[in-house]
RNA sequence: GGGGAUGUAGCUCAGUUGGGAGAGCGGCUGCCUUGCACGCAGCAGGUCGGCGGUUCGAAUCCGCUCAUCUCCA
């Protein structure tokens, strides 16, 4: 029985040996295409070849794969069904513009049955229902007999392209027939059915369009073979399993999960959990080997669904510890062999799965609190939609969780009204979004650019394309116009890798002047958006292409400064501080790194007094193309997420950095002058934001802050390197005299020379105080009134005092009279008097107003209430 | 990018149309003397995340902002 390696092998080998050549994986995670989550097939690395936009690096134009794939789409079902994964893994053949659908077949015919040794009689194709050519060579090339090619419709056997325009074309089919125990038992079960008989394995497509904008169809440049052939189901094939989960690549996951969780994996109770969490814990290994770190937005997010998915799972199994960064291990050893650059992040691929283990069973824990609140106020036996969706939205606790607790009591939850409070929550997002969404810019198809602008700012060009301010190709742009101008070559830098465009002008001998405004790439052509300040631009016209000289300088004195602090990091932090992103432009630049925690102020010193000593140090920037292998040679820092194969720029920095970047570098580090931190904080969880500013930028922000720091030691009168001292002993002197404050009000407010508990009179059989105490606070009034309530044992007590312009007001009602008189509706009937209001409890109150001159009446008023109050 | 939650003493948290900033644990001092968290009495410790607004008065209401958590895109 062949290893699920061996038949990956085996299908590269067999398309090595036809002239192909083998690519290894396009990351999970692309790098430079935020559009994109996920990698979700085999062919997406391969996109740009068909279309034209990028010429085909091999020769013959023709290419084999092992492509990682993830996507989340399936997620509801995996572990309900034998084959649905959130990771898998996709073996193809592709051909750009070389042989096309013959070929195709006939070696995926000879793959199936004379190398993998299936049985021809077992196997059946599916073509498009239009599709006669691939019918034919079927029928007469392979010789299938016809009831065994049967013909699908369109949303079978048709490719559309990957977003709204792109390659596409018709597609056939090859299924494997498990026989008919496994099917439905229908008579017209075949294949395309919904049942288990039939298996599609694998996919061959025809590109052969290029949908347009308007929805027609072109012909596609380089018209080709893409072929999809899914790893596990062929694997579960060839090994004779009933399904995708008892093969090599999954059975010693769910074995080891088996273990931990001390249950039999075999057991139909526990099996689609096992499933479930094998399958995420491949993903979840796979992915953060990359260097996703499961956050709370992107592509993060989507790890961090599934990791807790995953441990809601384990939960559910009786586990109440982080375990999933134990199947680690076990993953490596079924994957490791066909992506070993998996293999050295074992280690931090387990501490950062354990890590968002033990977050998430605190908000388990959290969660569960906030569940017993919501049961304890239960009126009925249904917990709403409501109350769920708050405990999901809020304190990201699991609907499925919270069905299984409230069934433990007896209760049900309303998962109809969650789903409808989830997709409101859904609209208003996508809502948002939609309204946020930039435009992408005029779509540019054939166009390439050459960029100049690593050894040159300034050229002689020509245009090529003119488009106006609403994408639409034109033949010219008038004075005033706002416009995108495609040059043959061009020193303009196109935003890219975190660097911004280039902003400059574009001239012409008949005095015409385009301000560009920025510079952005669509494929390989660069487009310089911008307004005409005068004359007019023509298609075909030569221009002169001059970059704001000053303003590319300042960028790249800061991006070579990223590849000198990106060293420095990882002196100063470990290894393991690489880079995440980056955004540089002509005044600052941001830098985000791995990091699980803050960087301290000592480190961010010892980082910024490395970086500086390089610049001091002058060294050479220099840059050179190599092969991928030779970057890998010299040691290059290789970030995940970068394409694995073909020619690359490595920049070398001194002998202490090399890093492969398309950016424009300055000539030697003394161009960046120097560097200063002017923040550092959290992105994520897992991830730091430095940010940094160089050269005079470091300068104007070195002035400011020298400026404010004088400023503020002259207001103490201090030098500044005092100033922390004095500012400590200011605000202890500052506490303590306000508590002197307080204390000699008091003092005053108890009397002075007075004894106002021999100024209480009495109402009525009631003892009533009712003083105004000048220059005495609000604070020490309090505190006064509580005084004389002990001191007069049975009293009303009414202190007054200005503020200013305003007046306030405090009452004190001793215990044994608040039934009778209630010190919060004496202010409510007081405070009014002076044009405030008041209120307190019924034994003590406050109140003010803003009529100080009033303060009599109030007085008056607190005899009649008091005498009232009988 | 949008929505929700949280932020109060060293720690865990309470604080009910806006009206005196609290508890437990920890710390310090004194007493008691020690059976598994010893007991008792007392004390210190707070810009109630930050800024602004409303108000006679804001931990509390409103706006902005920062940090952490969380859901969605």
């Amino acid at each position: 029985m062949p290893t699920s390696h061996e038949i990956k092998r085996t299908y590269l080998d067999f398309f090595v040996q036809r002239g192909h050549t083998e690519v290894p994986s396009a990351p999970l995670a692309p790098r430079d295409d935020p559009s994109l989550l996920f990698n979700s097939a085999g062919m997406v690395q391969f996109k740009p070849y068909w279309a034209g936009t990028v010429p085909v690096p091999f020769s013959p134009a023709r290419a084999c794969s092992l492509q990682k794939c993830f996507r989340m789409t399936d997620l509801e079902n995996v572990g309900r069904t034998p084959r649905h994964h959130t990771f898998f893994e996709m073996l193809g053949n592709f051909s750009f513009g070389d042989y096309f659908k013959e070929e195709a077949i006939r070696w995926a015919w000879e793959l199936s049955v004379d190398v993998y040794g299936m049985d021809p009689e077992r196997i059946h194709a599916a073509v498009f229902t239009d599709d006669d050519e691939a019918h034919r060579l079927w029928r007469e090339i392979i010789g299938l007999p016809a009831e065994r090619v049967i013909r699908l419709g369109a949303e079978d056997n048709f490719w559309g392209p990957a977003g709204k325009t792109g390659a596409c074309g018709p597609s056939s089919e090859l299924y494997w027939d498990n026989g008919p125990k496994r099917g439905c038992g229908r008579p017209d079960c075949r294949p395309g059915c919904a049942c288990e008989r039939f298996v599609e394995y694998w996919n061959l497509v025809f590109p052969q369009f290029d949908m347009q904008p308007d929805g027609t169809l072109a012909p596609l440049k380089n018209r080709g073979i893409d072929t999809g052939l899914g790893v596990d189901r062929l694997t579960a094939i060839l090994q004779g399993k009933a399904g995708d989960y008892d093969t090599d690549l999954f059975r010693p996951i769910i074995e080891a999960t088996a273990v931990i969780v001390g249950r039999d994996p075999d057991d139909p109770a526990v099996r689609p959990k096992l499933w479930a969490v094998a399958d995420h814990a491949r993903a979840l290994t796979v992915t953060l080997a990359e260097g996703v770190i499961p956050s709370n937005t992107g592509r993060g997010y989507a790890l961090r669904r599934l990791l807790r998915r995953a441990g809601r799972l384990g939960f559910e199994l009786g586990v109440e510890e982080p375990f999933v960064y134990r199947l680690v291990d076990p993953v490596n050893d079924v994957l490791g062999l066909s992506y070993p650059e998996m293999l050295p992040r074992a280690e931090r691929t387990k501490e950062a799965i354990c890590r968002e283990e033990e977050r998430f069973l605190g908000t388990l824990a959290a969660g569960m609190e906030v569940f017993s609140g919501i049961v304890g106020n239960l009126s009925g036996k249904i917990i709403s939609g409501r109350d769920a969706f708050k405990l999901y939205d809020t304190f990201g606790f699991p609907v499925d969780l919270t069905a299984v607790m409230a069934e433990e009591r007896g209760l049900s939850v309303d998962l109809d009204g969650f789903e409808g409070e989830l997709e409101a929550a859904r609209e208003t997002s996508r809502a948002s979004a939609r309204f946020h969404s930039g435009d992408g810019g005029p779509t540019v198809t054939g166009l390439e650019s050459i960029f100049r602008g690593y050894d040159a700012l300034e050229l002689e060009s020509r245009v090529v394309a003119l488009f106006d301010a609403g994408h639409e190709p034109v033949d010219a742009l008038e004075t005033g116009a706002e416009g995108t101008v495609v040059l043959d070559e061009t020193p303009f830098y196109a935003e890219s890798g975190g660097q911004v465009g280039d902003t400059g002008e574009l001239t012409t001998d008949s005095g015409a002047v385009f301000k560009v405004a920025d510079t952005r790439k669509a494929g390989l052509a660069h487009l310089h958006t911008g307004t005409i300040k005068t004359g007019s631009l023509n298609v075909g016209e030569t221009v002169r292409a001059a970059v704001d000289e000053s303003r590319r300088r300042r960028i790249q004195a800061h991006h070579t400064a990223t590849h000198v602090l990106h060293w420095a990091l990882r002196k100063v932090l470990g290894e393991h501080a690489v880079q995440a992103g980056s955004w540089v432009g002509p005044d600052y630049f941001r830098f985000d790194l791995n990091h699980p925690r803050a960087v301290s102020e000592n480190e961010l010193e010892e980082i910024t007094r490395l970086v500086n000593g390089k610049i001091l140090e002058n060294d050479p920037v220099r840059w050179r193309i190599v092969t991928l292998d030779e970057a890998k040679r010299l040691g290059a820092m290789m970030l995940f997420g970068e394409k694995y194969s073909g020619e690359v720029r490595l920049v070398e920095t001194g002998d202490f950095s090399k890093e492969l970047c398309g950016g424009t570098h300055a000539r030697a580090t003394g161009e960046i002058g120097s560097l200063y931190v002017v923040q550092e904080g959290a992105l994520a969880a897992g991830i730091r934001r430095i940010e940094a500013v160089c050269g005079m930028a470091a300068v104007e922000h070195m002035n400011r802050r020298e400026g404010l720091l004088n400023r503020a030691a002259s207001l103490v009168k201090v030098p500044p390197a005092e100033l922390p001292g004095r500012v400590e002993t200011l605000l202890e002197d500052r506490r303590t005299a306000e508590k002197k404050i307080i204390e000699l009000e008091e003092r005053l407010a108890a009397g002075g020379s007075r004894n106002l508990a021999n100024e209480a009179e009495v109402i009525d059989g009631v003892r009533l105080l009712a003083a105004e105490l000048p220059g005495v606070g609000a604070k020490a009034l309090r505190g006064t009134v509580d005084r004389l309530k002990e001191e007069l044992g049975s009293a009303v007590i009414l202190l007054a005092t200005r503020d200013g312009d305003k007046a306030v007001l405090a009452c004190g009602v001793t215990a044994d009279l608040v039934e009778r008189l209630h010190a919060g509706k004496l202010m409510g009937e007081l405070a009014p008097l002076l044009g405030g209001q008041g209120g307190g409890r019924p034994d003590f109150a406050q109140g003010g107003g803003i009529f100080p001159d009033k303060l009599p009446l109030v007085f008056a008023k607190i005899r009649e209430l008091v005498g009232g109050g009988r």
